[in-house]
DNA sequence: CTGGTTGCAAACGGTTTGCAAGGCA
DNA sequence: TGCCTTGCAAACCGTTTGCAACCAG
């Protein structure tokens, strides 16, 4: 059993319809190896012989968000991606690269977590989530 | 002298113009004690009697970028936002409430650079910039 | 059946662009 | 005077919304 049916089967138990296009897309999202767009959805649909109006795309996307399958990322444009949801215990952070697009993940030793306490500490501000992200060039764009 | 005519001065032997508009405008932003959008920077500058264009606040804030006077900051929202850029030195990072909006800054000892070596090694990526916000609650807000 | 899902078209909102009028050097 | 700057209106583009038709359960 994949990825997707495993996230299926899930949503059946949560009384979620699975229709064919979320089928689809349910898919398609498992498989991708880096957050996707509402855009390259529907595109990665269309290469499946699967047509899906923009507006199906984007209230898929937040269904899924709201259903804790997937969650947004955002890299400073003005486009919000989506990837599956990690657990707690794999947070990742993105390698953006400047010259291609490309978006890889990585994951940091020890992690931002550490600053979380002397933020609270010297501003006083409660840390719920945080964003990093590098840019730069990836391996074959330097 | 202020920093806002230090800053002028500065455009003036680049050979820059120095407008009625820019000159207000410099003044606004050298006094702005955290990062804003170009909305505003048109709201400071109505408030002191000045009023601008919206189409005028984008592209002076575009041009005092290309001048290496201000960075832009993108916090994920769909807005960008202007901060005086900062020397090399002085990097800093942005806390972000969630229930009221404010934008604090705050420098990390230590920093995020030390992932960079780390980065490259693994994946061969050759950082050039990062960017790291922390969304919760502030000090009011929890 | 019936309430969630889909497609279409139009609206939205921050940002950008084309063009004519205005103002700094 | 000549070129940069400004204002206005319209375009742009990713995203959202209203509404009628559709379909899974």
């Amino acid at each position: 059993m994949n990825h997707s049916e495993t996230i299926i089967r899930r949503l059946q138990i949560q009384g979620e319809r699975v229709t064919l296009v979320r089928r689809a897309l349910l898919e398609i999202l498992s498989a991708a190896s880096s957050p996707f767009s509402a855009e390259e959805l529907q595109t990665r649909l269309a290469a499946r012989r699967i047509k899906i109006n923009k507006t199906t795309a984007y209230r898929q996307l937040e269904n899924l968000v709201r259903l804790a399958v997937l969650d947004e990322v955002r890299l400073g444009d003005r486009v919000v991606r989506y990837e599956l949801a990690s657990a707690e215990d794999s947070h990742h952070h993105h390698l953006i690269c400047t010259a291609c697009g490309k978006i890889e993940d990585v994951e940091l030793p020890g992690d931002v977590s550490r600053y979380e306490k002397e933020i609270k500490r010297r501003k006083k501000f409660t840390v719920l989530r945080h964003s990093l992200e590098f840019f730069g060039l990836c391996k074959k764009c330097q």
